[in-house]
Formats: structure tokens, sequence, C-alpha cells
DNA sequence: CAGAATCCTATACGATACTG
DNA sequence: CAGTATCGTATAGGATTCTG
């Protein structure tokens, strides 16, 4: 199975199954903070509080929950030093910095088309 | 800005600022159904029961609702057919169409590991 | 600093029934 | 066939407080 493949060598019929679980992975990508969180890891690893205030709007809770879903997914691993006060580094597993590959350019699209498609201006840095 | 530009040319910091307008589009683009239905309509155009049964476990007020969003949003067009009973067609806007060639290796690439993150087996037509 | 625990609410979502 | 309207619920998500 390859990227380059077309969707109905894949699902004859063009149908997406209900129980296929690739759904819970999209649903895990797509989550309300899921893309931000995981581009937000490409450059570099980030502890806590930076991830924090690079994701801006993110509340603890949600923060906490899409890193630990995406821990156990093995997109994102977590390194906890142990030192007082606390020092927790994130970063992105191989698998998980394939899958920004693959996000960069949809965030990148939406930037670029946001304007255009709410009618409204960019508010950029 | 093109696609292959760095996110901190774009946001200096690496900081993805609250209040920008391409939140509301990713959000669109990332709904329960978002992706499903526009990768759908990759292939051709279809009607509101073909669209239906292609992405399986859809409501239709759920599919309604998605629509209607991709419409407002110049993703997707809609033609009514002035015929008894009724002919809808959906389709790609090409705007729509370039969104979709970001989209479909994602879904190609949560279909290739699902399996392998979620540690059960895939469900394969 | 990096969370966990609680509580609370909006709304996303589904099921059902109805219609031109 | 292609929807809309209504209702009800689950849960995603936020605000706040607490702690090692």
């Amino acid at each position: 199975m390859s990227v380059g493949m077309a969707l109905d060598e894949i699902f004859p019929g063009g149908t997406f199954p209900a129980n296929c679980p690739s759904r819970v992975v999209l649903d895990h990508v797509t989550s309300k903070w899921g893309v931000l969180v995981l581009v937000a890891l490409e450059r570099r690893t980030l502890r806590w509080g930076e991830l924090r205030r690079a994701v801006e709007g993110i509340s603890e809770k949600m923060l906490a929950q899409t890193l630990k879903t995406f821990e156990a997914d093995g997109l994102v691993v977590r390194e906890a030093l142990p030192v007082i006060p606390p020092h927790v580094e994130y970063s992105l597993t191989p698998l998980g910095a394939e899958l920004v590959t693959l996000l960069r350019p949809l965030l990148l699209w939406t930037l670029e088309n946001a304007e255009t498609m709410l009618g409204r201006p960019l508010n950029r840095p």
C-alpha cells in the first residue's frame, strides 16, 4: 500500500467502512488540538510550558489529554528529567515525524486560504 | 507563502495564535466527518444518497451540516437538478480538489499505520 | 514546573419522524 | 430522493483548584 495509491484500490466502491480502526487514528489526529500540537513539535523538543504557550488557547486538561493519546499511539515521547522543579520534554517519534510531514502542508494550506474562504482578514503576528 | 515553507517563518517563535482565522478552517476540515466527506468526493461527483452510503455511519444531520459548511467555505458545490424525484449532486470545487490532494495522503497514512498504532487488526473490505 | 482531580456546561452528534 | 425539524444525550472541552 503506497501513499500515491488511489483510494478505491483500497476501498473498492469508494466506501469507507464504519468499523475500520483507521477511523480511531483519524479521530485522534483530527481532534480539536491534535494537528496544532503535533506540528508545534516539528522543529524541536518542547517542554510542557513551551507547548502550552505555543498552542495558544489550549487548556491544561486538553494538552494533557492530547499528549497522552499521542503517547499511547506512539506519535510522541515524553521524557521526564528527575529534577526539582520538574522538567518534562515532549518530542515526536519517527512515526510522529512522518505524520507531521503530511500535517504541515495542511496547516499551511489553511493559512493560505483562510482569508479567502472566510472573507475576513488573517491575524498575523 | 509556499507549502514547503517552515512554519516559524510564518509564526515567528513557533506560536500558533489563538485568534487566527485559519483555526476556523482547520476546525471545518478536521471536523468529525470532514476528511471522509471530502475524500469521498475526490474521484467523482456523488449524489446525496451515494455520499451517505460512501461514508458509512454518518447521520443525515451531520451529512447535511458538513456539506453546508463546505459549500459556504467554497470547497464543495451543490447542484440540484429540477426533476422529480429530486436529484442532487455534490462535487469538489478547484479549491476543494486542491485540499483533497493533501487529505488523501493523510487518510492513506492512517490506514497504513492504524493497525500498528492501535495494536489490533484492520477491518478491510 | 508539570500536571491530576473536580466540577460544570455547551454543543456536537445521533435517532426519529416528517415533507416537497 | 433529498432533505428539514425536533428532541435527547453523551462527551468533548473549559475553568478552577490542588499537589509532588
